[in-house]
DNA sequence: ATGAAAGCGCTAACAA
DNA sequence: TTGTTAGCGCTTTCAT
């Protein structure tokens, strides 16, 4: 059996509530008894029981990371940035995938806090609104990352998803592109991304078109191929494409490629989040990248505070993307 | 505060061990208490807390995943099918990625032991034979997953590895090639698909060439560019290439086209683990596929088994692979 | 069929 | 400075 807290304390000749004060940093110990303790421990190569602690109201040192489709993969980005600082800060992640539904969502979430997970960190959507206002209510640790939820009073950790979409479009602007579509999906953060490419073109002084911005239901390759197709199908179609995420750039590449457009000469294409995905393609894929590693080490350090003093103020953190250029995109 | 079980044991008039007894059906309970508790339950939306319950020496419902290395895109997978097998289950996964360091996947080990896991899968390698000899010692269930460590007796869940790399190698041949390069890293895996690779050649009747197989240390793009590179830079370059995995496989394609060689026109290209990348690159992947849903449900089915009741046989489940044939290889 | 009581391993008052 | 004690929420004999 591994041992326990009484083990070291039979051997080491003193009671548990000093070993637990030892191993604990708290109240006063005198140095001998400290060392002595501390030298049973790492003979027996002792290790406290986390559920022990956790039952008397201490951490469980696990996070709940909600991940709407690990088949997108900025959200494995997300998964590994965000494990890594985890990690860093002494914390688990467990991964929950909701695939975009709100049952899953409800479940997810209702498992997790049977666990006493420490808190939730809820990645890019969350439909459940319901469930969402019960996790504050009971003052459960949650942080939103990469996504916004108006309504909600809640801590956000994401990027500024609108100057993210000047930045793209400003670019393709640059190059002398003055009919760029866009292909978006229903999200918090694609609805920015599109209000930042209006912004780009208006201070451009381009006129807004109908009929240039082509949706997406889910985020796949096949729906954004064809949502692209419909762009590029048109007789006037746009010189140059910003997909609101990798997914539906990639899309738009494919589409190229079925119609006979060369890239960039005949189309220019921008991608959002700079995945691995961005240097398989070719071209490869100009993209705005997010600062994954600030924003991992960011959300930690937010849902750790939180955890640790419930402060009734939230906090939104919006970081800055950059746009990564690389051969997708070119002059018209 | 979340109710607890005296709280629905008191509103119910009952005792707590009755309660107890409702919620995880033992001993006999009348009818009409077992209605009564079970209707309190719902209505104050009582959970049983899994750490107390754990305390008692029942399951945590969590299960460590170690995964070498996120970057590479089949893990991704290995982690979405297991996650969806662990949910259907009543499991959850903590993702633990250990970088292919001996170090920290002693880490992750002993923290996740500390939160005591029900078990561990892990998956495509671990180096540190202690950290795994002394987990088996203690008796904590462990499959691995995607690979085997022949001196351990240890349960195992994989694709059979050797049969994929003679289906990779055979379509190669059966298209007329004879000169077949091959990219290959340190795994276990990767060795199995070679001697594949080597069998194949043989029952074809084709002398196995030195200087045919070319390795990388890490599995990146870039390794495995510049591995393929040295491959088609020879006088007498192959025809084809076998990529141990998916990433070789892009690599290779990267090299190909770095050299203007045209795949599948002048260069073959096989991959393994048959990843969402195939589909990306042009042209698209042929690659051999792991029934990744049936190999996670599997393992799931290894370790709980291996959770409730600690058989001294251990069992190897070795599934089938299946080559999918895209645009990547063709005729010499 | 039900309940009382002990205890899982730890922490935190409170005493000494 | 150290120890005693109670208790976190649950399960499990063992009585009744």
């Amino acid at each position: 059996m591994k041992p326990t807290i009484y083990d070291i304390a039979r051997i080491a000749g003193v009671s548990a509530a000093t070993v637990s004060k030892v191993l604990n940093n708290r109240g006063r110990i005198s140095d001998k008894t400290k060392q002595k303790v501390l030298k049973i421990v790492d003979e027996l190569h002792y290790r406290p029981n986390v559920l022990a602690s956790a039952m008397k109201g201490k951490f469980t040192y696990q996070i709940a990371l909600l991940i709407p489709d690990i088949d997108n993969p900025v959200y494995v980005q997300f998964l590994k940035h965000i494990e890594e600082a985890g990690q860093q800060a002494g914390f688990s992640i467990v991964m929950c995938s909701t695939d975009n539904d709100a049952e899953k969502e409800a479940r997810q979430v209702a498992f997790m806090r049977q666990k006493r997970v420490d808190g939730f960190i809820i990645a890019s959507k969350f439909r459940n609104d319901e469930v969402l206002k019960e996790l504050l209510e009971d003052g459960v640790p949650v942080v939103l990352f990469a996504f916004e939820k108006p309504p909600f009073s809640i801590d956000i950790v994401t990027v500024d998803d609108y100057l993210g979409g000047v930045a793209a479009v400003e670019h393709l602007v640059s190059l002398g592109h003055r009919r760029i579509g866009v292909i978006a999906d229903g999200s918090y953060s694609s609805a920015e991304r599109v209000r930042g490419y209006y912004a780009a073109l208006q201070s451009a002084g381009i006129a807004a078109e109908e009929g240039l911005v082509a949706e997406c239901q889910t985020i796949t390759l096949q729906e954004a191929e064809e949502a692209a197709g419909r762009l590029l199908g048109r007789r006037d179609r746009p010189s140059a494409v910003f997909g609101c995420n990798d997914v539906m750039a990639a899309g738009a590449m494919r589409a190229a490629r079925k119609l006979g457009l060369d890239v960039p000469k005949d189309l220019s294409i921008v991608g959002f989040d700079n995945t691995d995905w961005c240097s398989l393609l070719f071209p490869e894929l100009t993209s705005v990248a997010m600062p994954l590693p600030e924003l991992g080490k960011k959300v930690m350090e937010v849902i750790v505070n939180r955890m640790e003093r419930n402060e009734p103020t939230k906090q939104t953190v919006r970081m800055f993307p950059k746009l990564v250029v690389r051969g997708s995109t070119g002059p018209v």
